[in-house]
DNA sequence: CCCGTAGTTGACCGTTCGGTCAAGTACCTC
DNA sequence: GAGGTACTTGACCGAACGGTCAACTACGGG
């Protein structure tokens, strides 16, 4: 759906945005429902339909806004550093950290993963960042730093080892200090050093 | 629920686990109704709420079956290594080679994961894997092998590593060569040695 | 062969779902 | 202040949901 919105329009939209991904994250995607988005907001059902064509459409929407937020963030968190294997190292702790912070973001990424009408949309972002970092990792390669190896095979890895990390600290079984942090980067750090 | 089943009622029991989570794998829990169950399988809704209390207790009982499986597979593979560090690595492999083969179960857990209402059935199961990984971290640790860290954490890591992967080969984003896996490995292996 | 219990049927229940729409209101432009 | 368009309302729709239940059948033990 794009419509011309007014700015009234796009602060609705962006009401509509927010609050939808609050609670999607809170209660999940499939048990929110429509009427729960709008009650919450003290709207009439029609406003739902005025900004989105459909449930899906929303998600799809919230889904592409957090892509680019985190983008933007690893880029911002690598435009200045030096050498390969400082913008792999900046690029993981920005990632970490967005992560932290963007807990509904997150979490829906995770549960889009999960949901074949979703893992699409994840896709190409998720590959756009993997690519970048596996750049990164070549670059390394062949400055002769760390061992040869698939570069966008250790990027997943290292995207694994950070996801991992946030999940638990989102479910609450790990309390995400600096110390964590490290230890989540060094082992990435060495895991791409000594690979095959 | 749990009723006294004849051998035909525990086999009903055992088709229906089967097929449910055959359909919530494929198609997502929400989206999988009860009757969509049962009219694959030929029967009266009836025979649904005979064997469940709900629909929510039939996935508890298919997740609680799945790491079942996983541990014995996990033990299994662990019995005859004699140094930490082998258990660690066979830990791992077989963790990654059952999650590959158990698709729908692995599938399932990631969904879990991502679902307060069902996340709290999965944390048992993980923490005791965790903590027998990290026990093997620990010794490791003392017997001079790899560097000195929080073996938990470290056990984390692994596992993010490994199911990562293991998404990525499920989302037909990836081959799950010998390669790969080794890569996987061998990425654990070195991000293990160095921490810290 | 009969009886009790395990297992099965499917119509039915109240509720909620995502989505529609005719009618109305707020706001900007000229 | 008139007229147009952006926005909002909420009753309404058919379909589907999870779950119930009285009636029925299959079957093993005595």
């Amino acid at each position: 759906m794009d419509r011309r919105l007014t700015q009234r329009g796009e602060e609705r939209r962006r009401q509509l945005l927010a609050y939808a991904a609050a609670r999607f994250a809170d209660n999940g995607y499939h048990p929110t429902s429509v009427a729960e988005i709008v009650e919450g907001l003290g709207v009439g059902k029609g406003v739902f339909y005025w900004y989105f064509d459909s449930k899906e459409e929303l998600l799809r929407a919230i889904l592409a806004e957090g892509q680019l937020d985190l983008r933007r963030r690893q880029r911002a968190a690598i435009v200045d550093a030096t050498s390969p294997m400082e913008r792999i190292e900046r690029g993981i702790r920005a990632s970490i950290e967005w992560s932290l912070e963007e807990r509904v973001f997150f979490r829906l990424f995770q549960f889009a993963a999960t949901d074949d009408r979703f893992a699409e949309s994840l896709r190409k972002g998720e590959q756009v960042a993997v690519r970048d970092a596996a750049t990164h990792v070549r670059e390394a390669m062949e400055a002769g730093q760390i061992a040869d190896g698939d570069p966008e095979l250790l990027a997943h890895a290292m995207l694994g080892v950070s996801t991992h990390f946030v999940q638990l600290a989102h479910r609450g079984l790990l309390q995400a200090t600096d110390e964590v942090v490290d230890t989540a980067v060094t082992f990435c750090l060495y895991g791409v050093l000594g690979a095959r």
